[in-house]
Order: structure tokens, then sequence, then C-alpha cells
DNA sequence: GTGGTCTAGACCACC
DNA sequence: GTGGTCTAGACCACG
């Protein structure tokens, strides 16, 4: 799988990295069970501090997304990946929230917000569609 | 108008200033040429550093959306309210892109996020009119 | 209130401050609200890394004992103190159990356990009637 | 006689296998002069790699548990059970000593404790019937 | 090889 | 001053 991060950015780097696995899980391209390359090795092929990729583990450690096991690699744990769609859903109901009071206290009606984001979703498409075809 | 701060959260309380300011001006509760609490006076109401009121009008100011005038105060610019709809439209396009981002690779549809946005538009709706009431 | 590491031993040295943390908060030695020294001043002053408090600190931020203040510092959260009695009684549950575990597969009684606790009671109760003299 | 290991556990896997030889021996459930089962033997039987095992029985042996005796075995040593009643409650010190601790410094009295080790002891108990039935 | 911990610096944003 | 992040090394325990 493809990491990268941007060291010039106002997102920490660890974030980034955080964020990356997040999703990987949340789509499926990383499963229950599927090791992640060492911090090391990832911080190597980053060209990063080893302990800022550690961090970024930690963190998702700590949120239950993966494990770590003493000498052999860190793995997807069991319960990352149960996320029902329900639940999904749910993860979604603050973000909305906050896009929604932006958007009426801006004077927009949920109408415009519906068409950006359907504008939005096809963008989407075509990006994931172009960088399929680049591998 | 009713000013409101979380020292605790994660946003640096200058931007939550900065954040309140834009909202009040882009729904209309600020017009064009109103004055806004003198920076000290703000700041004693919130309970903050005098220093960090100041900032967030700083920034307003060098954003074009306040002036200040020595000795009388500081204004909502003319410029201000000049905020067109499709530069509105505009500021939310970014924050879209990530929703949807988020909820596509979590395999979930447009559709549901048409769905969320309605029932957050409603319950926005609803506080609204309650906080309205106490008043 | 005063602060010790040991840093010749096998537990982490962030692990000893957690813990210290953790049982002042338990003990009512710190209270909500009540501010931590900063990660720099308290690593300066254990001779320390400053990184090596802070990871601590950042641990019991998020397991919500603590919580942090851009440039404002660190107290003691809310929540921490608010442990019930049946919820403190409820952490020693698992400790407990290792404990009569250890002690009857060894081939000892409960008895045995109670003995050992009274005494350990008793020697805690002299110690810290002689640090308290100390101070 | 039943081995287990847990891989994802804090505990190294080599010391949850030491535990359980003590344990076992301390009980009575492995004897002096008693056969371990070869550390490859044991190795595929727990799915880990041999030299886990075989770092296990060599801190057993330096402790003087069991003995490897070239080409025939490794088996309990004659010094192992014979750890004297006063031994095996010295043992227990330091753990009642730190629980106690935890106990005092969270508020709570010996009393809870005392409470709280005769409810272990009998889950104890009713968990062995359980699964000595199920042998 | 893996992860776990620690150091001694550095730069930044915030208050 | 505060916390937030990052670096480039180091040593250890584990498998």
């Amino acid at each position: 799988m493809l990491w990268q991060v941007q060291p010039s950015g106002e997102v920490p780097i660890y974030r980034q990295l955080m964020r990356q696995v997040e999703e990987a899980i949340a789509s499926g391209r990383l499963a229950t069970g599927d090791r992640l390359p060492s911090h090391r090795e990832l911080a190597e092929q980053l060209v990063v501090a080893p302990l800022t990729v550690k961090k970024a583990y930690d963190e998702l450690e700590r949120a239950g997304l993966i494990t770590t096991q003493q000498g052999r690699g860190t793995f997807v744990s069991a319960r990352a990946a149960a996320a029902s769609r329900p639940e999904r859903i749910e993860r979604l109901r603050e973000p909305v929230r906050r896009l929604v009071g932006q958007a009426l206290l801006a004077g927009l009606a949920t109408d415009d917000l519906h068409r950006l984001i359907d504008a939005a979703a096809r963008d989407w498409a075509r990006e994931r569609k172009q960088s399929a075809r680049r591998r």
C-alpha cells in the first residue's frame, strides 16, 4: 500500500499517518490481522524520524485500531474493521453538524450543500480513477 | 451580541473569536459600520488575556473584515459584508471535499450524506428557535 | 508536591510518573483543577528529558485524568477525581484476582493473604507517619 | 498438562511460560523428577518460536527450578519443590505491599481488600471445578 | 529483525 | 512562559 506525508503542511505528520491508516481500515484496504510496516521501515520510506511513525502507531493502538506484539510487528486489530454501517454513519454526524452550521450561518441553504456534495463526489470518483490508472 | 469561548478546547481561543466574528458578519448579525467591543472590554467579559482578543482583531483587520480607528473603536468594514454568494459557497468547497472523502472511503454513499445534512439542518433550526426563546 | 523517579529501574520512567500522578489524584493530594508543573520544569527538576515527562502527561491526558491548555498549562481534569467508591473498588478487582491466583496455586490459603495484608497495612501507616514528620 | 500463551499481551511469551512452570511446581501439578516437554515439541504445540521456549527453560534452569540432561530431556529439579512455606509466603509480600498501597491511597480500607480476596477466592475455586469437569 | 524507551537538542504556535 | 511537534541518534528486550 502507498503511504505519503507532506512535512511542510500544517497538519502534523503523525496525524497524517493516523488518518491514512484509519481510512485504509475504513475502506477495507487494510483488513483485520494485516501487518503494518514496521515503524522504522516506514520512517525510512517516508524520510521522517522513526519516533514520528511510532507516535502515530502508539495513538492508533491506544484507540484500539491496531495492536503491537513485541518483536513480531504491528497488526490491524480485530475490533478495528468491525465498524458497522450505523457506526460509520454515526461518525459523520458531528462533522456534518459543523458543516451545516457554517453554511446556514453564512446565509446559504441546504440545497447549496447538496450541490457541493454531488460535485465533490464526482471529483473524488474521477481522481480515484486516475490514481488507479497510474498504479 | 453574545460571545463565548472554550479555553479547554483544541481550537485556539483567538481563532474561536475570529470565527464568531466571521459568522456574525456572514449571517448579518453584524452589519457594515457596526462597532465591536474594545478588545479590553471583550477580554474582561470572556475572562481571557487582552492580548488574545487583540490578536483576533488584528488578524480580522488584516483580512479586511474589520477596521480600527484610533481612539474611536473597531468597526465592521465596508468590504466585509460584501462577501458575495459565490464567495461564501467557495469557502465551503474544501470542508465539503474532506467530508465527502471521509464518507466515500468508509463505504457510504452521497445519499447518506444528503440525509445527514437534512437531519442536521432540522436540528439546527430547532436549536435556534429555542435559544431565541430563552433570550 | 514531591516527585521522584528511579532511572535505573526496570519500570519506564514515564510510567513511574504516570503512577505518581494517578495515586496523587486517587488520594486527593491533587484535586480537580489543580495545575501540574510544566513538563519542562518537571523534567529539569527530575533530571530527565522533557519528552519523557511529556509522554507521561500525554498518556494521562488520553486516559482522561488531566487536560492541557495551549500556553496555559496542564490541569487535573474534572472527570479524574470523580471516581466513586464502587469505581475505585472495581479497579482493585483484577489485581486482587491475580494475587489470589498466585497464592492459591502456591498452596497457600486466603488466611495467609489476610495476614499479609494487615501486616502491609501496618507498615504502610508507619511509613506514612514518618514521611509526614520529615516534611 | 495444559500449556497456553497469549502472543498479543503485554507480558513476553517466555515469561508467561516461566510463570506457568513455576505455578505448576508450586501447586504440585509438577513434582520433582517430572519431565517437561522438549522445547521444540512445546514450541510446535504453542505455535511459537523454539527459541522462545528455550529462553524460558534456560532462565528456569538458571533459577534452579529445572535441570537439563543432555540427550534425555528437561526435568523438575530436586530443589524446586523444596520451596518451604515461609519462602512461598515471602514471595507474596511485595505484590501484597503494592496492592495495599494502591488501595489505601485510593481511600479504601483493608476490610475492602479482605472482602475482595474472599470473593476472588470463591471465583477461583468455581472456575477450577469447571475446567476440571471439561477435561 | 521487531518494538520500547530515552536523550538533547530544535522550531513553532499560543497566551 | 506554556504546550506541540520533530529530529537523529542511542540502548535494551524480545522473537
